[in-house]
DNA sequence: CAGTCCCCCGGAAGCGCTTCCAACGCCGCG
DNA sequence: CGCGGCGTTGGAAGCGCTTCCGGGGGACTG
């Protein structure tokens, strides 16, 4: 609108940050792009001298290389990509802080993909590889199939899991199978017996077994002589929805659970909100127990075990970086197992007299 | 391994999706490389027949442009960047949900950086044009300030701000002054007058007026024609711990408020475990409200004023693909500003006989 | 002292896409 | 019926960087 018109060529030098290029960086070091390319890049064969003085060169102009170019020159994207089924969650949200943190510091870009369900998951895979924007994929408590997995790495996509674990890549995780000992043996230790569990739907969870939390309710039980009952465990979804309608259902049996063993916090909450609805006190009537150490269980003196959602993802930024860096992958896939504990707080205490 | 080794060229074609470029689109079009690029960039001067034609060569051959290509030869990058200060926190994982969702269906991918504060988000600037590696820059409840936007706006980056607003650029938010005057107002209305308010500490946030929560029952006490008492305002972090501290502080208080309004769920669930460990019931000794409408206020039958995060986190995508697509931004950056609405539960209620 | 290796370095060919420029054929008007 | 013009399309030149390939010295060996 004012005098600033097109300007077809003319001022372009001048223009705020007109780039830099490695010519212009060669150029000023009496050397050649190729000489400069490899000074920069840190390749061998280039005399000590030649380097310095390229790197000067390219301080003093302050140079930066398009990221653009290189890439299309065959380069690394520098670009990660992260499959999350929900970020609204806690749980991912937090995953994914850490990721970043470790992501950002090796000067990779994080780019984020919802995928809900099986089919948006088979979208991604199947467009992935065309678009092959990205150098590695993390996925967040999600399965993957070999095949998938099979054709990214043939692809030179590294995968990574985190917040769970599969066979066939690296992941980080915890360990369900004790994670859920921990919770269920805290509630024996106090003397209940007849112990509920709120199980998550396996929507496409990772899991070493594929029911960690589920077996060892089981086997804790057992180890305490008591025969698990089935009716005792209602399965739904990983939310505070899910774990007030389950609770309700637990409510409805004709012998109730003294305590509650749900697999996630959020679960735990919603069950609490049905106890209270219900009129029942906790952990007077009734204990409740969940996993994760959500900020909001310290809020609400809910008895958890927390387990260290942070350090997971800052874990799997680690092993991208590792297997980008680093050649091909180990024969065998680590396996990370981050350490839980056991959080006591208000929700929990020994059984009341039973009815 | 098997007999699936270099292959030259021969079945270039059968390969799962090495990659397909704009030429094999092209010759599969029977068109030139040039015509095939305008008619997938929807440049006038190409016939509708040809455009169909390539349309359908891309599609069925799975055509992804390459973002280093395109951007290389001066096209968009196809990416957004998202500046969030805290990804685990439920306000802005929505958010993301909803950016990601809309940004998704254009084809677009979200880029994520975690800016936790001024100097982080200087750095970010500061580096972000040499990197140019994004069409647009969403900015999650944070401030940017004009010389920053002017920076980003010199070199061709829309910047969009959601879950709040700036008068600079455009964005969407909520109204804060009028959500907080609904929240104030329901305890207003219930005969409080006496009304703590624990204000989330200004980070970096966006706002219309600086201010608008504290400011709304500011007013909305005059309204009711009481006199605001600057110490039953505490300002601290806008999270549970913030609340919990706050609370404290509020209960220190020689005249403890009979009802408190917090500046996001979080803080108000804080609180609540305060008054619960003080031994005082919620809401018959104090009633509490909230804003945002957290899942998890449901399952603490927190009363709250609602608002529509994942809405603002679409509505923001929209703008940026209206910038993006549709030339320069109006001469005035519209904010929208989408509605809250009272959520009544069970933390609020008439005061008890004041002490 | 000559031969040979190795080091360093420059030339040049792309990576996949956009866009300027020119050419083509068609339509419509005079 | 012929010519100008416009809508379309192809050719080609890069965008900035990496890397293969080959040449020229200098140092070292026989």
């Amino acid at each position: 609108m004012t005098g600033d018109t097109t300007d077809p060529q003319g001022t372009a030098a001048l223009r705020p940050s007109s780039r830099v290029t490695l010519d212009d960086v060669a150029r000023h070091a009496g050397v050649s792009s190729a000489t400069a390319s490899r000074a920069l890049g840190d390749h061998p064969h280039v005399a000590e001298a030649t380097r310095r003085r390229v790197r000067e060169a390219a301080a003093l102009l302050d140079y930066v290389a398009s990221p653009e170019a290189t890439r299309l020159a065959g380069g690394p994207t520098g670009r990660v990509a992260v499959l999350v089924p929900h970020p609204s969650r806690w749980f991912f949200g937090e995953l994914i802080e850490g990721l970043e943190a470790e992501l950002r510091a090796a000067e990779l870009d994080l780019v984020l993909f919802r995928v809900g369900g099986p089919e948006e998951r088979h979208a991604f895979f199947a467009r992935l590889p065309a678009r092959r924007g990205v150098d590695a994929v993390v996925v967040l408590a999600f399965a993957v199939d070999e095949v998938e997995h099979a054709r990214l790495a043939s692809l030179g996509v590294v995968v990574v899991a985190a917040g769970g674990r599969v066979a066939s890549y690296p992941s980080v995780g915890i360990d369900d199978h004790r994670a859920g000992r921990q919770a269920v043996d805290h509630l024996l230790h106090l003397g209940h017996r007849r112990i509920g569990m709120l199980a998550g739907g396996d929507e496409q969870r990772l899991s070493p077994d594929p029911d960690g939390r589920a077996s060892a309710w089981r086997a804790a039980l057992r180890d305490a002589a008591t025969e698990p009952d089935d009716d005792l465990v209602v399965t739904v979804p990983w939310d505070g929805e899910g774990g007030a309608e389950g609770m309700s259902r637990l409510l409805g049996l004709r012998a109730p659970p003294t305590a509650v063993f749900a697999h996630c916090d959020e679960m735990a909450l919603g069950a609490m909100r049905t106890l209270r609805r219900a009129g029942l006190r906790v952990p007077e009537d009734i204990s409740v127990i969940g996993i994760d150490d959500h900020p909001l269980a310290a809020l609400t003196d809910l008895t958890t075990v927390a387990q260290p959602v942070r350090e997971q993802g800052r874990r799997a930024g680690a092993m991208v970086l590792d297997t980008l860096r680093g050649g091909p992958p180990p024969r065998v896939p680590p396996a990370e197992m981050l350490p839980t504990r056991l959080v006591l707080r208000g929700t929990t205490s020994p059984p009341g007299v039973p009815r």
